[in-house]
DNA sequence: CCTGTTATCGACAAGAATGTAGATAGCTCT
DNA sequence: AGAGCTATCTACATTCTTGTCGATAACAGG
């Protein structure tokens, strides 16, 4: 064995070596990219491991099986997903001109860019089964809408109270159209140019805020 | 060859023998609900073969490769998404009391139960491009209700005459909403029940359409 | 410097998935 | 009934994917 090596002489290749744990998480990174280009389902141990540089016994001797790997790197994920949102709702505490616009901005940002609406969608569609606390997120922002409109229509002296299912309904509307959009939204509108797509989109989730701040101003029974 | 037929007498198996459209179709029927459940990545010709009772070289024999099979069962899934759409508008365009909630409903069927919006969502995570139609059918339908919308304003002696980008987001963001919630409403709710699921994918729909229609009667600039 | 630990590697094994080849059997037509 | 066509089959080839094994080399601590 080996005997190539010899064959062509002395070029010994010079090993990096890393902590277990950088290790860990540098595989994790890629299987992250994977993870959101092509879905759990379309992972291969060989395309990450060759993303970061090591062969793919490295990284079944790092999570043990395939399986593992795509079960930790969900995880991780949708840690991510939950600390992004806990943040981006953290920061717009504060500016309460416009909470409303900002919340779905908020969502906006969260799932939009980073890919976090791709992964979500693959793991929907690959029938990742939800965990009792996956939706908390989601509600904390229902609720939270839901306290602050009460309050703006106590304020302007409103005798009526919203209905907290309307407030709910509301900001899974916004969700859902900002994730659809960022799914889908090209191929409804047939558009292929991407950077025209994001113009659309971007206009969309304009008028979007416009309607979503309106009806939780004024409408809802 | 064949001694094992021969070694455990006679028995032999009656093939069944369908004319090739008959065989093209069955597996086209097969490879359509995998495509529905897994995606055009997870089709495997086993378990297409196997679904229609065959070997899978026959499939092979039909299609030629497994990839011009999923491009065919691509395009005769789309083709008939699109002329779902165009039945549902045809049999909706009669009942002219209350348009915006007959064409709510129309979008919802067509996407919702027979898994048009996860074939959707498949193709588009899976890099689908969008053919130059492809977004023809929505577009038809935000044209139809802008049309029906600027009637019923004029009908009503305004003299304003609603913007066509508020009629054309309007019917997006209720395509996106009902998409999205075909995708992702459970995960977004955090519920693993179905049967609480769909009750509650009801109720949104039902309330989606009141708001679509109070926008599209009096708002938009 | 020496030694133990272990991250990493190359080579191989086992199974799955696609595709090929030749034989066979069910139709149709005469 | 016989012949031709071809849908279908079994068997095999090839490649891809996961997983195992033993060897090696990098690093830490005596």
């Amino acid at each position: 064995m080996l005997e190539f090596m010899r064959a062509r002489k002395i070029a010994r290749k010079t090993r990096v070596r890393r902590t277990a744990d950088d290790a860990r998480a540098a595989i994790l990174d890629a299987a992250e990219q994977r993870l959101q280009q092509v879905g759990p389902a379309g992972i291969r141990l060989h395309d990450v491991a060759a993303d970061v540089g090591v062969s793919h016994p490295t990284v079944l001797h790092h999570f043990g099986s395939r399986e593992a790997l795509v079960q930790s790197v969900i995880e991780r994920r949708i840690g991510a997903l939950e600390r992004d949102l806990l943040t981006e709702m953290a920061v717009n505490a504060g500016s309460a001109e416009d909470p409303v616009r900002s919340m779905l901005d908020c969502v906006a940002r969260t799932l939009g860019p980073g890919g976090h609406a791709r992964v979500l969608a693959w793991l929907s569609l690959s029938g990742h089964q939800p965990r009792k606390d996956d939706g908390a997120g989601f509600t904390a922002i229902a609720k939270a809408t839901h306290e602050l409109r009460k309050n703006r229509w106590k304020a302007r002296g409103e005798d009526a109270v919203p209905d907290f299912e309307d407030s709910y309904f509301t900001v899974l509307l916004a969700g859902l159209a900002v994730f659809g959009d960022a799914i889908a939204g090209p191929l409804f509108r047939g558009e292929s140019d991407p950077a025209e797509s994001e113009a659309t989109s971007a206009r969309f989730r304009a008028w979007l805020a416009t309607i979503v701040t309106s009806h939780l101003e004024s409408g809802g029974r």
